[in-house]
DNA sequence: TTGCGTGCAAAGGTTTTGCATGGCA
DNA sequence: TGCCATGCAAAACCTTTGCACGCAA
């Protein structure tokens, strides 16, 4: 467990860090980084977004289609509040609120579970896509 | 679309119904419906949960392995609790708690955002794991 | 030089699809 | 009888793993 910095893992944190989508698969950043010329493997691409989700520089998302990554830095501010994902247009809201920052002691003291606030992702609709109807 | 009533459909609702554990995957179904000595194909499963869960009578969870299905049925019991998976040992647990119910409505009213319970799932550590430690 | 990281290919697992057959209405 | 649903197997995916080589430290 060295964390080497090779040119690999540079090009993805780039891609990531500059992607204008919400969130991304282990394929689009291998796509992109091909286009571009870059030699890449998708094995290493798995590899290192293993590591950068354990080391909470990467939040990791479950989708019906497979897993989606987003870049989160080295920022604090992140992980002690909630996150919102729209079904619809795939925003990714963070909500502030001191109802939602009692909820983790809540469950922990009444359920005996420990909830990873930065882990841990709401789906639902948005305000926008919520009065936008149901186009598309 | 004629939704027929055939063997299949019943032997998988029936199982739902009786099922002890909360959920259940389509693996899980099939091996036990053909334990008990009935003809059943996987695709058939998939096939009719499919429709299960658009006709509203089953949920469906995308959980890291695979999906996971749970019956609903008519019932709106199941609709309002929340889910927390165990980072560790990969428990599901279904939580019913009036402060969890009032939490979608909260976020509702004060941040537009209408949360979907059936499709959110929060992360953390369970009791057992909490307090077994960190072997493995 | 050491050994971690990489690419490639193969394996593993889950879900979907094609096609001939069987069963419901 | 007319279709839909089924079973089987193959295919389509996504992700992980094994291995030899290359590169960072």
């Amino acid at each position: 467990m060295a964390d080497y910095r090779t040119k690999q893992r540079e090009l993805i944190i780039s891609y990531l860090k500059s992607c204008p989508l919400p969130h991304v698969t282990a394929g689009d950043i291998v796509l992109h980084l091909r286009s571009e010329g870059a030699k890449i493997g998708l094995a290493t691409v798995y590899r290192q977004l293993e590591r950068m989700v354990e080391g909470g520089l990467v939040r990791k998302f479950i989708l019906d289609g497979g897993a989606c990554y987003q870049y989160v830095g080295e920022s604090e501010g992140c992980r002690e509040h909630f996150h919102l994902k729209c079904l619809r247009c795939g925003a990714l809201l963070h909500v502030d609120c001191s109802y939602l920052g009692a909820l983790a002691p809540h469950i922990l003291e009444h359920h005996g579970f420990e909830v990873d606030n930065s882990r841990t992702v709401m789906y639902g609709l948005c305000r926008r896509c919520r009065e936008g109807g149901g186009e598309e």
